[in-house]
DNA sequence: CTGTTAGCGCGTTCAG
DNA sequence: CTGAACGCGCTAACAG
């Protein structure tokens, strides 16, 4: 029943004009320290709250910021929504969490949605269909983050894994333990992440004098069907290969239970090694190898720079890219081919 | 640069009053066809977009629902956040996500954060600390519905998995098959679902003659860790136990872990069934049984009740409490005890 | 240092 | 059926 108390309330009952409550309040110093005080008290007396729509409506800012994923299930996507919503709570906005399922439609119209709600940024692992958007939103003076994936039609600023790197590292882990038919499961080539990991996995073939053999790489969603469907094809090969390589954690349940299927055991019968990191692949048995692709590290930079821009006196617009360093941490699903 | 376009300019390029506009576009039959029909076409021409902090202001409703679970990392919660969010959406509503980390302090300021946006509902799988404010918040016209957890201090609409009947009807499948000595690694036992899961085993095991032994119950955090520990105490035990009932799915992580230390091998070794289902337990080997708590239903239920307390006219505020009924699935962990 | 005045953009009376 | 005027709650000019 709680008739919300605003803060004509606060005024009148320290006969002060709203204004003066106001500013008190604020603490900007731009009132007497004793009535600030005062004020202070007795706001926090009658249970004053500001109402936050009345004051975005004034300021034109109202600390809100669009989160959009794909999906909760892929782990970076996961920990971006934890990572950016802590920073950003930290520093005083909330985050608006929304999901396209990698849908262009459904993200035409989340951004718009988000940008009716007036929100001081935007986060956003985009599809690549709706730069346009993005970027007259950037422009209007709505920051906007791209982040894991890049929207190449427009220049925005962007986060992504050194994926180029990762892959190469990761490649080159099994070379040098005398893989030499690695079987690759990778992302949609429409995706930047699908070319670059590919790419890393040829550059380090072609430096260890291997000829790139397409027949090894199998592309789809990142989806463990496609790891499934991936590793059963790799297995039919007269030449099997030594090790796999699953260029994302979701692909990689597909490609267990493929070898699961035909009683292929790890490390032993074949070599796995798995690009994203995940709990689970270091709990399980035998842990999962991987090339952490830096999702936590990833997520920080997201938060930091928008938040940059987010700041009084910030340049409006730099559309620089940064990359984010992958690593390995070799477990024991990978091991050195046998003679 | 796109200087916002506000009902004002629409107006103004039709030539009609910004009443006339407003009730227009929002097209309750309150204008004659005619300008109505051309007041959409200008609008849309000018790339109109109304206002929502100001529609808010004027109609106290701003369409968003606050969503607040203890993380992501949890199947349940990332389901839930997953379907509220789909839900909630249809619905034209926007989610705005918090995580408390399941602490007190952290979700009192979540919640009059959230109270501040004038969110017009509340989901939250509540810490149980701070049933006071949820129950103000409720009172004075924000419906508040509690999912997974219930807030045990106060009456408030709550939908629950059926964990009880779940944890019963998992350790009646092991005794089934055989199983006289089944550990648990079970919650918190100042949770309610800490309780519940393990009074459900307890009922199981008293029904089938079985004394209870508390020697055999592991109560944690539900996290890995909790599930390594459990799983090595258990395992120290001269009396060994044939199978292990592990009560949420991350601990179950810990026990897989324990399991491989020790080169205890699934389920020839020992059976393990665990409650809650993720998608790795499906793909991976051998795939584990569970009880799935029904993360699903319990979203959209919770997402149903809000929704429903958030039309017009619809109840204050009904305490009901809901169950989401629990389903055994068998899969390759889990198997006879051998004589 | 404080009070007065004027909007922010919209929905909604109350007259015509 | 339409227009004029008012106010949601707050901040930011401009005076004093």
């Amino acid at each position: 029943m709680q008739t919300t108390v605003t803060l004509r309330d606060v005024a009148r009952a320290a006969k002060v004009s709203v204004s003066t409550a106001s500013r008190a309040l604020a603490g900007g110093g731009l009132t007497s320290k004793s009535t600030e005080a005062r004020l202070q008290r007795i706001a926090a007396e009658l249970g004053y709250r500001p109402n936050t729509l009345a004051r975005g409506l004034k300021t034109r800012s109202t600390r809100l910021v669009g989160l959009v994923v794909h999906n909760l299930t892929n782990a970076s996507f996961r920990v971006l929504a934890e990572v950016v919503q802590r920073r950003l709570r930290a520093e005083g906005y909330q985050a608006l969490l929304c999901i396209t399922a990698d849908d262009p439609e459904q993200e035409a119209e989340t951004i718009e949605t988000l940008a009716d709600q007036r929100v001081d940024g935007l986060i956003i692992c985009p599809t690549g269909h709706n730069g346009a958007l993005l970027a007259s939103l950037d422009a209007s003076g709505t920051p906007v983050t791209c982040v894991v994936r890049r929207d190449e039609t427009v220049e925005l600023e962007t986060v992504l894994a050194a994926d180029p790197e990762g892959a190469y590292a990761g490649t080159r882990h099994l070379l040098e333990l005398g893989h030499r038919r690695i079987g690759l499961i990778v992302g949609r080539q429409e995706t930047t992440s699908g070319r670059e990991r590919l790419s890393g996995y040829r550059r380090a073939l072609e430096e260890a004098g291997i000829a790139f053999d397409p027949t090894l790489v199998h592309a789809g969603r990142y989806e463990p069907e496609t790891g499934l469907a991936g590793c059963r094809q790799l297995l039919d090969r007269d030449d099997r290969p030594t090790a796999l390589f699953a260029a994302n954690h979701e692909s990689a349940l597909g490609v267990l239970r493929g070898l699961a299927e035909r009683n292929i055991a790890l490390p032993d019968d074949i070599s796995l090694l798995c690009y994203e990191d995940v709990p689970g692949f270091a709990w399980q048995r035998p842990a999962i190898s991987v090339v952490d692709s830096g999702a936590n590290a990833m997520a920080e930079l997201a938060a930091d720079r928008l938040l940059q821009r987010l700041r009084p006196n910030a340049a409006p617009s730099a559309a620089g890219e940064y990359r984010i360093g992958a690593r390995l941490i070799q477990r024991q699903s990978v091991r050195p081919v046998a003679h």
